[in-house]
RNA sequence: GGGCCCGUCGCCUAGCUUGGAUAGGGCGCCGGCCUUCGGAGCCGGAGGUCCCGGGUUCAAGUCCCGGCGGGCCCGCCA
């Protein structure tokens, strides 16, 4: 179309044709959809072409017709399926020959036209996708799994284009996290607590990290409290006795601060006294208003306050998981007395871990196995499944970074500093354009690779494993889908890669951002085992989608034996449907949801609802299960005729639809915005559900309608099924 | 203090890269249809200062500048 105008312009607007082609690639001119079908399918704004022919705005209207006059009359108007050519306010309007378009729009999906050219983007490249890399302290939350869905479809999306994807998980059991768990494994070894027993292991794993963790912020808080309190009392006695002396405070609220004082003896009493103490405080604030005493004493009662609150929120915390794993709890809270010892411990466990000591890596690695293990099972269930899961205790990661910190110590970048190879970027950046313009317009600031006792850090070790990603695969592109978070680190890695001379693959290390998902109601904390995990979501829309099909009334019918093919189905929809809701928003935005209203977002469900109605159109119709006869369906659709048949206007609008998929599963894939391709199907979806509604296939006794919707059907499936592939929904057959 | 990201009906979201007409869709709400090619469907309705203020332009949700609000990051943590 950009050419018809760009060769009649120049005769019927004054414009050169060149002029017109740069308007066309620089974007000043464009085909575009009107707001409305009944103006056209496609219109072009024009006003820039008359300012470029200096068309005065009241010959607009003779320009254009001459223009118009020009493409119905040319060759074009049969190239471009131009059905009628309209002006309007500086817009022309495009009416298209669906009926013509049709048998190029449909060709091109049934004969395989749009697979080949999607399949030639990538041409057999290897790409690395590294996805998920939760610390495996504690089960997958939504949180972790909105990394896992936006990094698996985009995995699928690639594989879609043609390139060679390995699907890789970053296992990080070593560092701080592991050690609190490994720390409470081992107590509940020695104490003869089994792993387990009725929860999925992962799940028993996030309960001993909180555990532990709550335990040890539980006495640090209970020391800090009794010391407040002390303290409080204190500053209590001393300021009676400064008001006695002073006789600054009226007598009657000088009694009943000694009463208050009488009952320290009452040990218990503390909190109540703390609070009636509050009122008879705020009592003397006008009167008191800036004396020292007063403050001081505040000050104290305001400490001892907050923290026996601060005590009270993590004892509810601990309690709630102690009734849950009563077992492990009380295992935990007899060996857990006192907090810095505990920390000790784990500080050792950790330095032994970074020492590389060959018994505490396999006891981090054990650990950290097990929930692993836990992990591929939620995995597994939503379709998420990995070419490898590479150890960061790995010798091939803590060998290379050892390697990477002999290199950089030579370099002028790197110094010691109090022992600690310090990477400065700032002064790297001086000479290096590569690093200014990967942390433009900030200062790319410093960094430790290793520290001053010889261990090396997350960063150093992720270089390396940058490194092995690459040379260790063959890998052009490495997509890491990490948290926004992490952007700082990503960055550093980028321009150590850069630094060490790993010039192609500092260039091709892509960090595939995404944002982390809020709940209503609830702020997720897996140190605090506060969560709600992956496995909890697709069980609740596991239950969501129960309702909704046992509401229907269709289950009447059901016979028992048919029973577990529903219940499998079901789960199925509750699969799509929690994949659906974590692809749904753009990676880089935040995701809010709320959990109790899940059935508020079914894209799952509605999308392989039309998949469905597709295959049962086509199973009744030919006879056969349409998806694993595509070949068969499409060759054979590819055949039909429909002779002048003109299409409906939901039948136009699919086939608009279908002419747009390649342009979204590249612009999903460029844009690394997996969720445009939901957004789509969705669309595809509603589409065919009109279609479904208001149009017969078997019973059409026009036979030129039938064949062609026979092509529009099996065309739209064909598309449907690329589309629930990527998405990794099941290939629901029948609901 | 500095940097990054986000702000569109009650809620969620598309459109912004490349400016173009009446800002498209979903949930929820209200009112009507549906028993089919196997019942999560269809039609209609209400609901919008596109965060605010300037600027550029024939034209701004889109571009530029300045604000405001929310999230995140600036460790010998991971």
């Amino acid at each position: 179309m950009s050419e018809a105008v760009a060769d009649l312009a120049p005769a019927t607007i004054g414009v050169d044709r060149r002029a017109v082609e740069e308007a066309f690639e620089t974007g000043r001119l464009k085909v575009s959809r009107p707001p409305s079908r009944s103006i056209g399918d496609y219109s072009i704004a024009l006003h820039y072409l008359f300012k470029l022919g200096g068309v005065d705005q009241k010959d607009w209207p003779h320009a254009a017709g001459r223009l118009i006059e020009a493409l119905t009359s040319s060759k074009y108007k049969d190239e471009c399926y131009v059905a009628r050519a309209e002006f309007v306010n500086g817009y022309l309007n495009l009416t298209i020959d669906f009926n013509r378009l049709a048998r190029v729009v449909l060709d091109d999906v049934l004969r395989g036209g749009v697979e080949e050219r999607l399949r030639s983007v990538g041409g057999g490249r290897v790409v690395v996708v590294e996805h998920t890399s939760a610390n495996p302290v504690h089960p997958l939350h939504v949180g972790s799994g909105r990394n896992s869905v936006i990094g698996d479809t985009f995995a699928r999306l690639l594989s879609k284009l043609g390139f060679r994807v390995s699907r890789r998980f970053y296992v990080n059991d070593m560092g701080r996290q592991v050690a609190f768990l490994v720390y409470g494994v081992s107590i509940l070894k020695e104490a003869g607590v089994q792993p387990g027993g009725e929860f999925k292991t992962d799940h028993w794993y996030g309960i001993v990290y909180a555990l532990t963790n709550l335990l040890i912020e539980e006495r640090r808080l209970l020391r800090e409290v009794r010391e407040a309190e002390k303290a409080y009392w204190e500053a209590l006695a001393r300021f009676v006795e400064w008001a006695g002396r002073e006789g600054a405070v009226p007598g009657s609220a000088l009694d009943e601060l000694r009463s208050l004082l009488a009952m320290r003896s009452f040990n218990k009493s503390a909190v109540k006294v703390a609070r009636r103490l509050a009122t008879v405080l705020s009592g003397l604030e006008k009167a008191l208003a800036n004396a020292a005493e007063l403050k001081a004493l505040k000050d104290s009662l305001e400490r001892y306050t907050e923290l026996s609150r601060e005590h009270a929120k993590i004892s509810f915390l601990v309690r709630r998981l102690a009734v849950r794993a009563p077992e492990v709890y009380l295992a935990l809270s007899s060996r857990i007395l006192d907090d810095r010892r505990a920390l000790d411990d784990v500080r050792k466990l950790m330095k032994r871990c970074e020492e590389e000591d060959p018994a505490t890596l396999s006891l981090f690695h054990e650990v950290s196995e097990s929930v692993v293990k836990g992990f591929k099972e939620t995995l597994d269930r939503l379709n998420i499944h990995f070419d490898a899961f590479d150890w960061e205790s790995s010798k091939e990661v803590l060998e290379g970074a050892h390697e990477v910190v002999k290199i950089v110590e030579s370099k002028p970048f790197a110094r010691r500093e109090a022992g600690a190879l310090l990477v400065d970027l700032d002064q790297a950046a001086e000479d290096c354009g590569f690093v200014r313009e990967l942390f433009s317009p900030d200062r790319p600031g410093k960094f430790i690779i290793e520290r001053s006792d010889g261990t090396t850090l997350y960063v150093t070790r992720d270089v390396s494993y940058s490194v092995f990603k690459f040379r260790g695969t063959g890998a052009d592109v490495v997509y890491n889908v990490i948290a926004s978070e992490q952007s700082r680190e990503q960055k550093q890695v980028k321009a150590l890669l850069y630094l060490l001379g790993y010039e192609r693959e500092a260039r091709n290390l892509v960090h595939f951002v995404y944002e982390l998902v809020k709940l209503k109601g609830m702020r997720m904390s897996g140190r605090r085992g506060v969560y709600y995990t992956l496995d909890e979501l697709v069980e609740d829309y596991y239950a969501v989608v129960s309702k909704v099909y046992y509401e229907t009334g269709k289950s009447r019918a059901l016979e028992p034996a048919a029973r577990e093919d529903v219940e499998k189905t079901l789960r199925e929809l509750a699969v799509a449907n929690a994949r659906g809701l974590l692809l749904s928003v753009e990676p880089f935005k935040v995701l809010t949801f709320d959990p109790s209203r899940l059935e508020e977002a079914l894209y799952g469900s509605t999308v392989l609802y039309s998949y469905v109605r597709l295959q049962s159109i086509l199973r009744k119709l030919k006879g056969l299960e349409p998806l694993e006869n595509m070949e068969r369906l499409k060759a054979e659709a590819s055949s039909l005729q429909w002779g002048g048949y003109k299409p409906s206007e939901v039948e136009e609008q699919i086939l608009d639809a279908l002419a747009e998929f390649e342009r979204v599963v590249l612009s999903a894939y460029r844009e690394l915005k997996p969720n445009k391709v939901l957004e789509y199907a969705m669309s595809l979806s509603n589409l065919v559900n009109k279609f479904y509604e208001s149009h017969r296939v078997m019973g059409e006794p026009d036979p030129e309608a039938r064949a062609f919707r026979e092509a529009l059907v099996v065309a739209t499936l064909a598309v449907m099924k690329e589309l629930v592939d990527i998405l990794g929904f099941p290939h629901v057959r029948r609901i």
